[in-house]
DNA sequence: ACCTGAACACCGTTCAAGT
DNA sequence: ACCTGAACACCGTTCAAGT
C-alpha cells in the first residue's frame, strides 16, 4: 500500500470538508462518519487522521465554513450601510431563511458540544463575532447613550434573542402560539426592544 | 436464560431512566449508551428494547423528566402570583442557574434532533408549554392591549430570547462583550422590551 | 412470559507494515 | 513520505433460543 500523492494534504482536506458537507446536508449531522467521508473522497479512514485531529476537528472546520456562508448570505441580503429597526428585522428574517435553507448544517453549528469545557479555538470565535458585527453595525444610534448598554452589548443581546427564537422554532420546542410566525416573533422582539431603548 | 421478573416493566423503565440520568450528568450526553444503561441496572441490552422503542425514545423520556425538574426549579424560586419586570428577571436568572446546575441534561434537552422532521409527541409538547406558561403568568398587564401581541405570544418571544442568550452563552458562542454577564444580558433584554411594550 | 446473549452492521481511532 | 488496512474497543438494534 501507501504513497499515492494524487493530492496534496490541503487538497485532501478540502475534498473531505466538501464531502462532509454534502453528507450532512443530505442526511443530517448524525449520519456523518469518518468512514463515509473517506469513502466519498476515495481514501481510507486512516488518511483522514493525517489531516484532521479527529472527527470533532472536522466538524469544527465544517462549522467554520457554515459561518462564512452565513456571513455572505446576510451581507448579500442587507445593505451594510443601512441601520435601524427595519434593517434589523430584515437581518432576522434572513437569518431564519438561512437556518431553514441550510437546516442540517445549521443544526450541526449548535449541536457541537466539545467534551472538555466547550472551549473553541480563536479562529472560530473570530468567525462567530463576525456575525455579531453585522448586527452591531445595523443598530440605530441610541438616544441616550449614557447609562445604556453599549452597542456591542446590545447587538449581542438582540442577536442571541433572535437566535433563540430561531432555535426553538426549528427544534419544534415552540408551538406557534396564536399562529405567529418565527419572523413575526423576531419583529415583535426587535421593535419593542428598540422602542424601549429609545425611551430611557 | 430468561425469566427473572425481579422487576416489573415499569420498574425497569424507572431504573433505566435514573441510570441514564446519572450517566448523562456524569459524562455528558455523548457518553450515554444503551449498553451502559443496561449494565448499570443489571440487565442486558436486549431488555432495554422491551421497554423503550430505541435510544432516542429513552432520551426523550429523560428530557421530559428534565423539563419537569425545570418547572419545579422555577416555581420554587419565584412566587407564581408575582408579575412584572422584576419577576421576569428573577425567572431568567433562575433559568440560567438551572442550565448551569444541570448542564449536561440541559444540553441534551436541546441537542435532541429526531431524524424525521423533528416532530415531538404531544405529552412532550405539553411539558414544554408548561414552562412557557410560567412566563406568561409573570408578564405585566399591557398598557395598550389593542394592536399588541397577546400575552401568550409575548411570553414566547421573551422566553425564546432568554433561552437564546442562555444557549449561546453555555455553548461559548458568545464572548462576553464588554464583560456583561448572561444575567445582565437577560435583564437588558427584559427591561427594554417591556418598556417598549408599554410605550406603544 | 420474560430475558438473554450472540449476531449484524456499523462506529472512532491507532499504527505496524507496505511501496 | 505517504497511505493502507487490519485491529481494538466500542456502538444501536434484533431475535432465536433458553428457562
Amino acid at each position: 500500500m501507501g504513497r499515492r500523492s494524487d493530492h496534496s494534504r490541503d487538497e485532501i482536506r478540502q475534498m473531505a470538508l466538501q464531502a462532509a458537507e454534502s453528507i450532512v446536508t443530505e442526511g443530517g449531522y448524525k449520519s456523518l462518519s469518518a468512514r463515509k467521508v473517506a469513502n466519498e473522497i476515495g481514501y481510507t479512514v486512516g488518511t483522514l487522521y493525517l489531516v484532521f485531529d479527529n472527527l470533532d476537528d472536522l466538524v469544527l472546520q465544517v462549522n467554520g465554513r457554515t459561518l462564512d456562508l452565513m456571513v455572505k448570505w446576510l451581507e448579500q441580503r442587507v445593505d451594510i450601510r443601512d441601520r435601524g429597526a427595519e434593517t434589523l428585522c430584515r437581518l432576522a428574517s434572513s437569518y431564519i431563511d438561512f437556518a431553514e435553507q441550510h437546516l442540517s448544517r445549521w443544526n450541526m453549528l449548535f449541536e457541537y458540544v466539545t467534551d472538555k469545557g466547550n472551549v473553541l479555538p480563536d479562529w472560530y470565535e473570530e468567525k462567530v463575532s463576525r456575525v455579531f458585527r453585522i448586527i452591531e453595525y445595523a443598530l440605530p444610534v441610541a438616544n441616550n447613550p449614557v447609562d445604556q448598554a453599549s452597542d456591542e452589548q446590545v447587538a449581542r443581546v438582540l442577536w442571541a434573542s433572535v437566535h433563540g427564537i430561531c432555535t426553538l422554532r426549528i427544534r419544534q420546542r415552540l408551538d406557534l402560539a396564536g399562529g405567529q410566525t418565527t419572523k413575526q416573533m423576531t419583529h415583535t422582539l426587535i421593535e419593542n426592544f428598540l422602542r424601549g431603548r429609545q425611551a430611557t
